[in-house]
DNA sequence: TATAGTTGTCTATATCAATAGACAAATTTA
DNA sequence: TAAATTTGTCTATTGATATAGACAACTATA
Protein backbone atom coordinates (compact mmCIF):
# COMPACT_ATOMS: atom_id res chain seq x y z
CA UNK A 1 0.00 0.00 0.00
CA UNK A 2 2.51 2.46 1.12
CA UNK A 3 5.80 3.13 0.01
CA UNK A 4 6.45 3.09 -3.81
CA UNK A 5 8.65 0.67 -4.86
CA UNK A 6 11.14 1.84 -7.54
CA UNK A 7 12.27 5.38 -8.30
CA UNK A 8 11.63 5.77 -5.08
CA UNK A 9 11.26 9.34 -3.92
CA UNK A 10 14.49 11.32 -5.26
CA UNK A 11 14.23 14.84 -5.78
CA UNK A 12 16.07 16.73 -8.78
CA UNK A 13 16.68 20.13 -8.30
CA UNK A 14 16.50 20.41 -4.70
CA UNK A 15 19.81 22.06 -4.08
CA UNK A 16 20.29 18.68 -2.51
CA UNK A 17 22.75 16.52 -5.17
CA UNK A 18 21.02 13.07 -6.36
CA UNK A 19 23.76 11.25 -4.71
CA UNK A 20 23.31 12.98 -1.61
CA UNK A 21 20.17 12.12 -1.26
CA UNK A 22 21.07 8.42 -2.68
CA UNK A 23 23.95 8.18 0.45
CA UNK A 24 21.57 8.98 3.14
CA UNK A 25 19.21 6.44 1.83
CA UNK A 26 21.60 3.78 2.30
CA UNK A 27 22.61 5.06 5.47
CA UNK A 28 18.55 4.94 6.58
CA UNK A 29 18.19 1.33 5.09
CA UNK A 30 21.15 -0.17 6.88
CA UNK A 31 19.74 1.62 9.74
CA UNK A 32 16.08 0.25 9.32
CA UNK A 33 17.37 -2.93 8.63
CA UNK A 34 16.63 -2.95 5.02
CA UNK A 35 20.58 -3.51 4.42
CA UNK A 36 21.47 -6.18 6.98
CA UNK A 37 25.27 -5.30 7.82
CA UNK A 38 28.14 -7.50 6.99
CA UNK A 39 26.11 -8.47 4.20
CA UNK A 40 26.57 -7.81 0.34
CA UNK A 41 24.86 -3.74 -0.67
CA UNK A 42 22.58 -5.11 -3.82
CA UNK A 43 24.72 -4.45 -7.07
CA UNK A 44 25.44 -0.61 -8.58
CA UNK A 45 23.39 -1.72 -11.77
CA UNK A 46 20.33 -2.87 -9.34
CA UNK A 47 20.35 -0.19 -6.73
CA UNK A 48 20.84 2.49 -9.55
CA UNK A 49 17.14 1.43 -11.30
CA UNK A 50 15.99 1.13 -8.11
CA UNK A 51 16.51 4.88 -6.86
CA UNK A 52 16.08 5.66 -10.91
CA UNK A 53 19.21 6.84 -11.57
CA UNK A 54 22.27 6.19 -13.31
CA UNK A 55 24.60 4.04 -12.46
CA UNK A 56 27.34 6.59 -11.68
CA UNK A 57 25.25 8.84 -9.23
CA UNK A 58 24.83 5.46 -7.35
CA UNK A 59 28.92 5.37 -7.81
CA UNK A 60 29.20 8.62 -6.17
CA UNK A 61 27.35 7.81 -3.22
CA UNK A 62 28.77 5.03 -3.03
CA UNK A 63 32.49 6.57 -2.89
CA UNK A 64 30.88 8.90 -0.45
CA UNK A 65 29.65 6.54 1.98
CA UNK A 66 33.05 4.52 1.74
CA UNK A 67 34.86 7.78 3.05
CA UNK A 68 32.55 7.89 5.46
CA UNK A 69 33.46 4.36 7.04
CA UNK A 70 30.21 2.71 6.40
CA UNK A 71 30.62 0.68 3.54
CA UNK A 72 33.72 -1.11 1.63
CA UNK A 73 34.15 -2.04 -2.07
CA UNK A 74 35.47 -4.87 -3.32
CA UNK A 75 36.32 -4.95 -6.92
CA UNK A 76 34.45 -8.16 -8.27
CA UNK A 77 32.77 -9.33 -5.66
CA UNK A 78 30.80 -6.44 -4.09
CA UNK A 79 29.76 -3.82 -2.04
CA UNK A 80 29.29 -4.69 2.06
CA UNK A 81 27.61 -3.03 5.05
CA UNK A 82 30.45 -1.76 7.76
CA UNK A 83 28.93 -0.02 10.21
CA UNK A 84 26.70 -0.70 13.35
CA UNK A 85 23.50 0.20 14.32
CA UNK A 86 22.77 3.61 15.49
CA UNK A 87 23.20 4.03 19.03
CA UNK A 88 19.87 4.18 21.07
CA UNK A 89 20.36 7.33 23.30
CA UNK A 90 17.91 7.35 25.97
CA UNK A 91 16.00 10.49 27.53
CA UNK A 92 14.64 10.54 30.72
CA UNK A 93 14.35 11.91 34.13
CA UNK A 94 17.44 10.86 35.12
CA UNK A 95 19.35 11.18 31.37
CA UNK A 96 22.95 10.18 32.17
CA UNK A 97 25.60 9.86 29.32
CA UNK A 98 27.54 6.77 29.94
CA UNK A 99 24.90 4.72 31.80
CA UNK A 100 22.42 5.60 29.18
CA UNK A 101 24.67 3.85 26.30
CA UNK A 102 25.41 0.61 28.66
CA UNK A 103 24.44 -2.77 26.87
CA UNK A 104 24.99 -1.13 23.44
CA UNK A 105 28.80 -0.14 23.72
CA UNK A 106 31.71 -1.72 25.46
CA UNK A 107 33.20 1.57 25.97
CA UNK A 108 31.94 5.20 26.27
CA UNK A 109 33.75 8.64 27.87
CA UNK A 110 33.10 12.12 27.53
CA UNK A 111 36.25 14.06 26.70
CA UNK A 112 36.30 17.69 28.26
CA UNK A 113 37.34 20.01 24.71
CA UNK A 114 37.34 23.38 26.38
CA UNK A 115 36.29 25.21 29.00
CA UNK A 116 35.64 29.03 29.44
CA UNK A 117 33.92 31.33 31.98
CA UNK A 118 32.01 34.02 30.39
CA UNK A 119 28.59 35.99 31.06
CA UNK A 120 24.97 34.33 30.81
CA UNK A 121 23.33 34.92 27.68
CA UNK A 122 19.65 35.51 27.97
CA UNK A 123 18.72 32.16 27.26
CA UNK A 124 21.15 30.59 29.59
CA UNK A 125 20.09 33.32 32.09
CA UNK A 126 16.50 31.95 31.76
CA UNK A 127 17.42 28.61 32.33
CA UNK A 128 19.73 28.75 35.06
CA UNK A 129 17.42 31.58 36.71
CA UNK A 130 19.60 34.07 36.87
CA UNK A 131 20.52 37.68 36.15
CA UNK A 132 21.38 38.41 32.62
CA UNK A 133 24.81 38.62 32.74
CA UNK A 134 25.48 36.54 35.45
CA UNK A 135 29.05 34.64 35.55
CA UNK A 136 28.75 31.29 33.97
CA UNK A 137 31.04 28.40 33.73
CA UNK A 138 31.03 26.72 29.97
CA UNK A 139 32.01 23.52 29.12
CA UNK A 140 32.65 22.47 25.75
CA UNK A 141 32.47 18.14 25.81
CA UNK A 142 32.74 15.29 23.35
CA UNK A 143 30.68 12.09 23.90
CA UNK A 144 32.79 8.94 22.36
CA UNK A 145 31.56 5.11 22.25
CA UNK A 146 33.58 2.47 21.45
CA UNK A 147 35.76 5.12 19.63
CA UNK A 148 33.27 6.70 17.96
CA UNK A 149 32.01 10.44 18.39
CA UNK A 150 28.35 10.26 19.59
CA UNK A 151 27.64 13.65 21.32
CA UNK A 152 28.70 16.86 21.61
CA UNK A 153 27.32 19.43 23.69
CA UNK A 154 27.97 22.54 25.83
CA UNK A 155 27.03 22.91 29.65
CA UNK A 156 26.51 26.09 31.51
CA UNK A 157 27.10 26.30 35.42
CA UNK A 158 26.71 29.15 37.80
CA UNK A 159 30.27 30.06 38.35
CA UNK A 160 29.96 31.55 41.76
CA UNK A 161 28.57 28.13 42.81
CA UNK A 162 30.52 25.43 40.57
CA UNK A 163 33.93 27.23 40.57
CA UNK A 164 36.55 24.81 39.70
CA UNK A 165 34.25 22.19 37.60
CA UNK A 166 36.16 22.04 35.06
CA UNK A 167 38.97 20.59 36.18
CA UNK A 168 36.60 18.28 37.97
CA UNK A 169 35.41 16.99 34.98
CA UNK A 170 38.65 16.66 33.40
CA UNK A 171 39.44 14.13 35.87
CA UNK A 172 36.54 12.41 36.41
CA UNK A 173 34.99 12.42 33.24
CA UNK A 174 32.17 12.37 34.24
CA UNK A 175 29.06 15.21 34.79
CA UNK A 176 27.67 12.99 37.55
CA UNK A 177 31.07 12.49 39.27
CA UNK A 178 31.50 16.53 38.53
CA UNK A 179 28.48 17.78 40.29
CA UNK A 180 29.23 15.32 43.03
CA UNK A 181 32.21 16.90 44.16
CA UNK A 182 29.76 20.01 44.71
CA UNK A 183 27.01 18.09 46.88
CA UNK A 184 25.00 17.57 44.39
CA UNK A 185 24.45 13.60 44.59
CA UNK A 186 20.86 13.20 41.83
CA UNK A 187 19.58 15.73 39.76
CA UNK A 188 16.60 15.43 37.33
CA UNK A 189 16.18 17.01 33.79
CA UNK A 190 13.52 19.26 33.81
CA UNK A 191 12.89 20.74 30.52
CA UNK A 192 14.30 19.26 26.93
CA UNK A 193 13.73 20.95 23.78
CA UNK A 194 14.23 18.96 20.32
CA UNK A 195 14.90 20.48 16.72
CA UNK A 196 16.90 19.17 14.13
CA UNK A 197 19.37 20.89 11.40
CA UNK A 198 22.45 20.44 8.95
CA UNK A 199 25.66 19.41 10.62
CA UNK A 200 27.79 23.04 10.45
CA UNK A 201 31.23 23.35 10.50
CA UNK A 202 32.13 23.13 14.52
CA UNK A 203 29.88 19.55 14.17
CA UNK A 204 31.28 18.24 11.33
CA UNK A 205 34.88 18.50 12.86
CA UNK A 206 34.07 17.58 16.08
CA UNK A 207 31.67 14.78 15.21
CA UNK A 208 33.95 13.51 12.75
CA UNK A 209 31.03 14.18 9.93
CA UNK A 210 30.45 14.53 6.16
CA UNK A 211 29.37 17.71 5.07
CA UNK A 212 25.09 17.47 4.41
CA UNK A 213 25.30 15.76 7.80
CA UNK A 214 21.74 16.14 9.87
CA UNK A 215 22.26 16.36 13.72
CA UNK A 216 19.46 16.15 16.32
CA UNK A 217 19.64 19.24 18.99
CA UNK A 218 18.37 18.98 22.40
CA UNK A 219 18.29 22.13 24.93
CA UNK A 220 17.28 20.84 28.31
CA UNK A 221 17.92 22.09 31.50
CA UNK A 222 18.80 19.57 34.61
CA UNK A 223 17.71 20.34 37.93
CA UNK A 224 17.94 19.22 42.02
CA UNK A 225 15.14 16.88 42.93
CA UNK A 226 13.81 20.24 45.07
CA UNK A 227 14.05 22.11 41.68
CA UNK A 228 16.95 23.97 42.06
CA UNK A 229 18.59 24.61 38.41
CA UNK A 230 21.95 23.30 37.78
CA UNK A 231 22.66 23.09 34.46
CA UNK A 232 21.64 24.32 30.98
CA UNK A 233 23.38 22.49 28.12
CA UNK A 234 23.05 22.38 24.72
CA UNK A 235 23.62 19.02 22.94
CA UNK A 236 24.05 17.95 19.10
CA UNK A 237 23.72 14.19 18.14
CA UNK A 238 24.48 12.61 14.96
CA UNK A 239 21.21 11.70 13.44
CA UNK A 240 23.06 8.68 11.49
CA UNK A 241 24.46 7.38 14.45
CA UNK A 242 22.20 8.08 17.53
CA UNK A 243 18.33 7.52 17.69
CA UNK A 244 16.88 9.15 21.17
CA UNK A 245 14.18 7.33 22.93
CA UNK A 246 12.41 8.99 25.22
CA UNK A 247 12.05 6.43 28.17
CA UNK A 248 9.23 6.80 30.26
CA UNK A 249 10.14 9.80 32.71
CA UNK B 1 35.99 31.63 21.29
CA UNK B 2 33.60 29.66 19.63
CA UNK B 3 31.71 30.42 16.31
CA UNK B 4 34.10 31.91 13.93
CA UNK B 5 32.30 35.45 12.42
CA UNK B 6 32.04 35.63 8.69
CA UNK B 7 32.37 33.43 5.50
CA UNK B 8 30.57 31.40 8.50
CA UNK B 9 30.80 27.49 7.88
CA UNK B 10 29.49 26.90 4.33
CA UNK B 11 30.66 23.57 3.02
CA UNK B 12 31.23 23.16 -0.75
CA UNK B 13 31.31 20.22 -2.75
CA UNK B 14 29.13 18.60 0.11
CA UNK B 15 26.20 17.64 -1.95
CA UNK B 16 24.08 20.22 -0.68
CA UNK B 17 24.00 23.51 -2.89
CA UNK B 18 25.22 27.16 -1.21
CA UNK B 19 22.35 28.22 -2.21
CA UNK B 20 20.19 25.67 -0.10
CA UNK B 21 22.66 25.69 2.80
CA UNK B 22 22.28 29.54 3.37
CA UNK B 23 18.44 29.46 3.13
CA UNK B 24 18.88 26.74 5.67
CA UNK B 25 21.26 29.29 7.94
CA UNK B 26 18.74 32.52 7.24
CA UNK B 27 15.74 30.19 8.55
CA UNK B 28 17.60 29.16 11.27
CA UNK B 29 19.16 32.77 11.74
CA UNK B 30 15.09 33.33 11.77
CA UNK B 31 14.51 30.76 14.58
CA UNK B 32 17.11 31.51 16.74
CA UNK B 33 16.20 35.30 16.65
CA UNK B 34 19.74 36.69 14.65
CA UNK B 35 16.63 37.84 12.02
CA UNK B 36 13.70 39.54 14.00
CA UNK B 37 10.86 38.54 12.30
CA UNK B 38 8.67 41.74 10.72
CA UNK B 39 11.93 43.26 10.00
CA UNK B 40 14.25 43.96 7.10
CA UNK B 41 17.06 41.28 6.23
CA UNK B 42 20.35 42.73 5.55
CA UNK B 43 20.69 43.64 1.93
CA UNK B 44 22.32 40.70 -0.30
CA UNK B 45 25.58 42.05 -0.70
CA UNK B 46 25.90 42.22 3.17
CA UNK B 47 24.93 38.46 3.22
CA UNK B 48 27.00 37.93 0.21
CA UNK B 49 30.06 39.27 2.14
CA UNK B 50 28.75 37.47 5.57
CA UNK B 51 28.67 34.06 4.11
CA UNK B 52 31.49 34.79 1.46
CA UNK B 53 29.83 33.71 -1.52
CA UNK B 54 28.30 35.66 -4.66
CA UNK B 55 25.69 37.74 -4.31
CA UNK B 56 23.85 35.89 -7.05
CA UNK B 57 23.96 32.89 -4.45
CA UNK B 58 22.46 34.30 -1.87
CA UNK B 59 19.63 35.58 -4.35
CA UNK B 60 18.57 32.11 -5.05
CA UNK B 61 18.84 30.95 -1.15
CA UNK B 62 16.47 34.27 -1.10
CA UNK B 63 14.30 33.35 -3.71
CA UNK B 64 13.75 29.85 -2.23
CA UNK B 65 12.70 31.59 1.11
CA UNK B 66 10.52 33.14 -1.08
CA UNK B 67 9.23 30.88 -2.60
CA UNK B 68 8.27 29.31 0.89
CA UNK B 69 6.63 31.94 2.20
CA UNK B 70 9.33 32.16 4.57
CA UNK B 71 10.58 36.19 3.16
CA UNK B 72 8.71 38.81 1.28
CA UNK B 73 11.30 40.26 -1.00
CA UNK B 74 10.44 44.37 -2.41
CA UNK B 75 12.45 46.39 -5.05
CA UNK B 76 13.88 48.84 -3.71
CA UNK B 77 13.60 48.69 -0.21
CA UNK B 78 14.62 45.21 1.25
CA UNK B 79 14.01 41.97 2.22
CA UNK B 80 11.49 41.37 4.69
CA UNK B 81 11.28 38.17 7.65
CA UNK B 82 7.57 37.23 7.47
CA UNK B 83 7.39 33.79 9.14
CA UNK B 84 6.12 32.92 12.52
CA UNK B 85 7.74 31.56 15.21
CA UNK B 86 8.31 27.35 15.57
CA UNK B 87 5.95 25.70 17.17
CA UNK B 88 6.99 24.15 20.05
CA UNK B 89 5.20 20.40 20.39
CA UNK B 90 4.87 19.10 23.79
CA UNK B 91 5.62 15.18 24.17
CA UNK B 92 4.86 13.61 27.25
CA UNK B 93 3.24 10.76 29.12
CA UNK B 94 -0.31 12.31 27.89
CA UNK B 95 0.90 13.87 24.59
CA UNK B 96 -2.19 15.19 22.53
CA UNK B 97 -2.40 16.71 19.40
CA UNK B 98 -5.17 19.79 19.83
CA UNK B 99 -3.91 20.16 23.55
CA UNK B 100 -0.33 20.63 22.98
CA UNK B 101 -0.45 23.28 21.02
CA UNK B 102 -3.21 25.20 22.42
CA UNK B 103 -2.22 28.74 23.02
CA UNK B 104 0.35 29.10 20.37
CA UNK B 105 -2.54 28.80 17.68
CA UNK B 106 -5.94 29.87 17.27
CA UNK B 107 -6.95 26.88 15.25
CA UNK B 108 -5.57 23.18 15.12
CA UNK B 109 -7.02 20.30 13.50
CA UNK B 110 -6.53 16.49 12.52
CA UNK B 111 -7.12 15.54 8.76
CA UNK B 112 -7.57 11.62 7.52
CA UNK B 113 -6.00 11.28 4.63
CA UNK B 114 -6.34 7.98 4.47
CA UNK B 115 -7.17 4.61 5.71
CA UNK B 116 -6.45 0.90 5.07
CA UNK B 117 -6.79 -2.78 6.46
CA UNK B 118 -3.21 -4.31 6.24
CA UNK B 119 -1.37 -7.21 7.92
CA UNK B 120 0.84 -5.63 11.00
CA UNK B 121 4.87 -5.66 9.96
CA UNK B 122 6.94 -6.75 12.02
CA UNK B 123 7.64 -3.58 14.27
CA UNK B 124 4.25 -2.44 14.22
CA UNK B 125 3.10 -6.38 15.75
CA UNK B 126 6.05 -5.78 18.07
CA UNK B 127 4.89 -2.64 19.56
CA UNK B 128 0.91 -4.37 19.65
CA UNK B 129 1.87 -6.80 21.33
CA UNK B 130 -0.13 -8.82 18.44
CA UNK B 131 1.27 -12.32 16.39
CA UNK B 132 3.22 -10.89 13.26
CA UNK B 133 0.91 -10.56 10.04
CA UNK B 134 -2.22 -9.81 12.47
CA UNK B 135 -4.79 -7.54 10.98
CA UNK B 136 -4.25 -3.90 11.95
CA UNK B 137 -6.28 -0.56 10.62
CA UNK B 138 -3.55 2.08 9.80
CA UNK B 139 -5.06 5.99 9.74
CA UNK B 140 -2.83 8.20 7.52
CA UNK B 141 -3.31 11.63 9.32
CA UNK B 142 -2.21 14.92 8.70
CA UNK B 143 -2.33 17.96 11.67
CA UNK B 144 -3.28 21.32 10.93
CA UNK B 145 -2.52 24.75 12.58
CA UNK B 146 -3.67 28.00 11.12
CA UNK B 147 -3.82 26.32 7.96
CA UNK B 148 -0.45 25.12 8.14
CA UNK B 149 0.07 21.40 8.74
CA UNK B 150 2.76 20.68 11.49
CA UNK B 151 2.52 17.09 11.77
CA UNK B 152 1.74 14.29 9.49
CA UNK B 153 1.52 10.87 11.47
CA UNK B 154 0.45 7.13 10.30
CA UNK B 155 -1.22 5.29 13.35
CA UNK B 156 -1.57 1.29 13.75
CA UNK B 157 -4.59 -0.37 15.77
CA UNK B 158 -5.50 -4.20 16.29
CA UNK B 159 -8.58 -4.26 13.56
CA UNK B 160 -10.36 -6.96 15.82
CA UNK B 161 -10.34 -4.45 18.81
CA UNK B 162 -10.68 -0.92 17.10
CA UNK B 163 -13.47 -1.99 13.58
CA UNK B 164 -14.38 1.25 12.91
CA UNK B 165 -12.20 3.45 14.36
CA UNK B 166 -11.16 5.11 10.90
CA UNK B 167 -14.77 6.71 10.59
CA UNK B 168 -15.04 7.37 14.06
CA UNK B 169 -11.69 9.21 12.90
CA UNK B 170 -13.12 11.13 9.75
CA UNK B 171 -16.21 12.40 12.48
CA UNK B 172 -14.60 13.48 15.41
CA UNK B 173 -11.15 14.65 14.18
CA UNK B 174 -9.60 13.54 17.18
CA UNK B 175 -7.66 10.26 18.12
CA UNK B 176 -8.60 10.99 21.40
CA UNK B 177 -12.75 11.21 21.03
CA UNK B 178 -12.09 8.16 18.88
CA UNK B 179 -10.83 5.63 21.22
CA UNK B 180 -13.69 6.65 23.52
CA UNK B 181 -16.03 5.50 21.55
CA UNK B 182 -13.83 2.05 22.24
CA UNK B 183 -14.30 2.47 25.81
CA UNK B 184 -11.04 3.92 26.10
CA UNK B 185 -11.11 7.12 28.17
CA UNK B 186 -7.23 7.74 28.64
CA UNK B 187 -3.95 6.37 27.47
CA UNK B 188 -0.24 7.09 27.86
CA UNK B 189 2.61 7.18 25.72
CA UNK B 190 4.93 3.94 26.57
CA UNK B 191 7.79 5.03 24.15
CA UNK B 192 8.61 7.39 22.22
CA UNK B 193 12.10 7.30 19.62
CA UNK B 194 13.00 9.96 18.06
CA UNK B 195 15.11 10.66 14.56
CA UNK B 196 15.68 13.07 12.07
CA UNK B 197 16.09 12.59 8.01
CA UNK B 198 15.52 14.43 4.87
CA UNK B 199 12.11 14.93 4.06
CA UNK B 200 10.76 12.16 1.27
CA UNK B 201 8.69 13.05 -2.07
CA UNK B 202 5.38 12.29 0.03
CA UNK B 203 6.67 14.55 2.77
CA UNK B 204 6.72 17.06 0.51
CA UNK B 205 3.83 16.78 -0.69
CA UNK B 206 1.50 16.06 2.45
CA UNK B 207 3.65 19.05 5.02
CA UNK B 208 3.95 21.33 1.58
CA UNK B 209 7.84 21.50 2.07
CA UNK B 210 10.22 22.28 -0.21
CA UNK B 211 13.13 19.85 -1.18
CA UNK B 212 15.75 19.52 1.15
CA UNK B 213 13.19 20.19 4.09
CA UNK B 214 14.38 18.19 7.14
CA UNK B 215 11.19 16.01 9.05
CA UNK B 216 11.40 14.93 13.06
CA UNK B 217 10.75 11.29 13.12
CA UNK B 218 8.62 9.81 16.38
CA UNK B 219 8.00 6.49 16.84
CA UNK B 220 5.43 5.64 19.81
CA UNK B 221 3.72 3.39 21.32
CA UNK B 222 0.59 4.43 23.38
CA UNK B 223 -1.15 2.36 25.96
CA UNK B 224 -3.77 2.22 28.57
CA UNK B 225 -2.96 3.04 32.13
CA UNK B 226 -2.84 -0.48 32.68
CA UNK B 227 -0.03 -1.33 30.02
CA UNK B 228 -2.24 -2.42 27.42
CA UNK B 229 -1.21 -1.60 23.71
CA UNK B 230 -3.58 0.20 22.13
CA UNK B 231 -1.73 2.63 19.02
CA UNK B 232 1.84 2.51 17.50
CA UNK B 233 2.48 5.18 15.59
CA UNK B 234 5.31 7.33 13.63
CA UNK B 235 4.76 10.75 13.36
CA UNK B 236 6.92 12.95 11.25
CA UNK B 237 7.01 17.11 11.97
CA UNK B 238 8.90 19.71 9.48
CA UNK B 239 11.85 20.66 11.40
CA UNK B 240 11.85 24.12 10.14
CA UNK B 241 7.95 24.58 11.50
CA UNK B 242 8.38 22.86 14.73
CA UNK B 243 10.06 22.08 17.59
CA UNK B 244 9.63 19.21 19.97
CA UNK B 245 9.34 20.43 23.74
CA UNK B 246 9.84 16.58 25.99
CA UNK B 247 7.72 17.83 29.11
CA UNK B 248 8.29 15.58 32.16
CA UNK B 249 6.33 12.60 31.62
C1' DT C 1 14.94 66.92 -7.00
C1' DA C 2 19.15 64.67 -6.75
C1' DT C 3 21.50 60.92 -4.52
C1' DA C 4 22.36 56.80 -2.18
C1' DG C 5 20.77 52.29 -1.19
C1' DT C 6 18.26 48.35 -2.47
C1' DT C 7 16.19 44.57 -5.40
C1' DG C 8 15.61 42.87 -10.37
C1' DT C 9 17.44 41.41 -14.88
C1' DC C 10 20.75 40.37 -18.32
C1' DT C 11 25.10 38.29 -20.41
C1' DA C 12 29.14 35.45 -19.98
C1' DT C 13 32.13 31.90 -18.10
C1' DA C 14 33.78 28.06 -15.23
C1' DT C 15 32.86 24.15 -12.38
C1' DC C 16 29.98 20.52 -10.42
C1' DA C 17 26.34 17.02 -11.03
C1' DA C 18 24.13 13.61 -13.83
C1' DT C 19 23.58 10.75 -17.87
C1' DA C 20 25.36 7.57 -21.45
C1' DG C 21 28.20 4.02 -23.32
C1' DA C 22 32.22 1.12 -23.62
C1' DC C 23 35.54 -1.72 -21.77
C1' DA C 24 39.06 -3.31 -18.15
C1' DA C 25 39.91 -5.89 -13.81
C1' DA C 26 38.73 -8.93 -10.28
C1' DT C 27 35.83 -12.59 -8.29
C1' DT C 28 32.58 -16.29 -8.24
C1' DT C 29 30.13 -19.97 -10.43
C1' DA C 30 29.16 -23.51 -13.86
C1' DT D 1 38.79 -23.23 -17.97
C1' DA D 2 35.04 -20.51 -19.61
C1' DA D 3 31.17 -17.67 -18.53
C1' DA D 4 28.69 -14.68 -15.71
C1' DT D 5 28.71 -11.17 -12.28
C1' DT D 6 30.45 -7.20 -10.17
C1' DT D 7 33.37 -3.12 -9.30
C1' DG D 8 36.76 0.24 -11.57
C1' DT D 9 38.14 3.56 -15.21
C1' DC D 10 37.74 6.31 -19.24
C1' DT D 11 35.52 9.62 -22.69
C1' DA D 12 31.78 12.59 -23.99
C1' DT D 13 27.64 15.42 -23.43
C1' DT D 14 24.06 17.98 -21.02
C1' DG D 15 22.06 20.71 -17.43
C1' DA D 16 22.35 22.82 -12.78
C1' DT D 17 25.40 25.66 -9.66
C1' DA D 18 28.34 29.44 -8.75
C1' DT D 19 30.97 33.50 -9.97
C1' DA D 20 31.54 38.08 -12.25
C1' DG D 21 30.19 42.47 -13.94
C1' DA D 22 27.00 45.87 -15.67
C1' DC D 23 22.93 48.27 -15.50
C1' DA D 24 17.77 48.94 -14.87
C1' DA D 25 13.91 49.76 -11.59
C1' DC D 26 12.26 51.17 -7.42
C1' DT D 27 12.37 53.41 -2.64
C1' DA D 28 13.74 56.42 0.94
C1' DT D 29 16.28 60.35 2.31
C1' DA D 30 19.10 64.58 2.26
Amino acid sequence: MIGQMAADSIERRSGVSLWRQIADKILHGIAVGDFAENAALPPEVALAERYGVNRHTVRSAISALVQEGVLRAEQGRGTFVLSRKRLSYPIGARTRFSTGLQGQTSERHIVLLSSSVEPASQRVAEGLGLGRGAEVIRLETRGEADGRPVSRAAGWFEAKRFAGIDKAMAETGSITASLARFGIDDYLRQSTVLSARHADAADLADLALQPGAIVLVTISVNVTPDGQPVQFSESRFPAERVELKLSAL
